[in-house]
DNA sequence: TAAAAGAGATACCAAATGGTATCATATATA
DNA sequence: TATATATGATACCATTTGGTATCTCTTTTA
């Protein structure tokens, strides 16, 4: 029942991991590429991205010595969407939107019952 | 430059507070009503409406005796914005539905160039 | 093959976290 | 006024967290 998974919003929770994700959403980095951009040890940012690991916001390819860390962005979604309850609360403007996005999205898909 | 807001993300890691903004989504509510809902002590509770009201998350009413703890929607309004900036990543489909969310809302706002 | 480079594994540390228990304070209410 | 109620305030505890330092292992490369 628990929307979004909770090791994904644990590894939010830390600014220099959310800085991380931005960094690999330009293009994927090895742990010392990821380090150099911080004032951080190796290890330090080594442990972040073991976090964001378990998250499943990154993923992980061995390439000979090196560790390439890659985002994962779709894992994102789920916590995105843990908001979408919240949307009702926001502005009616974006809700009404909203709608519109689903009336639309049912064209290509079958008909839903709200 | 950090957008979202760090006390918010950080008081959003937790499971038992996300429960408690969901509750408080539901009605107003005291600690003592919040701590109904959980199997944790008034104090605890306590700690973690602490915590969402340095998010901003919550505000708090005192009226007599009581608390009342109130959602504060719109602060969660930063924080998911954060995750817009991975909508690129998402899904086409997604990203292709906002675009025609975008021309729908054009029709009551100024027009747009796409 | 020897040395350098990238990363893994521990061990350690201070501070923050999530929780409890206990006592004090303020406010309704019988 | 006496008492029950709702909350505040501490103090305390075990675990997690964010970080460093150090040593080892593996893979390149001179």
């Amino acid at each position: 029942m628990e929307l979004g998974n909770q090791q994904a919003f644990r590894a939010l929770a830390d600014p220099s991991r959310r800085a991380i994700l931005r960094h690999l959403a330009e293009q994927d980095m090895t742990i010392a590429e990821v380090a150099s951009n911080f004032e951080m040890t190796r290890a330090a940012v080594k442990k972040h991205l073991k976090i964001l690991e378990e998250g499943k916001l990154i993923s992980v390819e061995t390439r000979g010595r090196e560790r390439i860390n890659k985002l994962e962005p779709m894992a994102l979604k789920p916590v995105s969407d843990w908001f979408n309850f919240f949307n009702q609360f926001w502005d009616k403007r974006l809700s009404t939107l909203e709608k519109a996005v689903e009336t639309h999205a049912s064209q290509n898909n079958k008909p839903t019952k709200n």
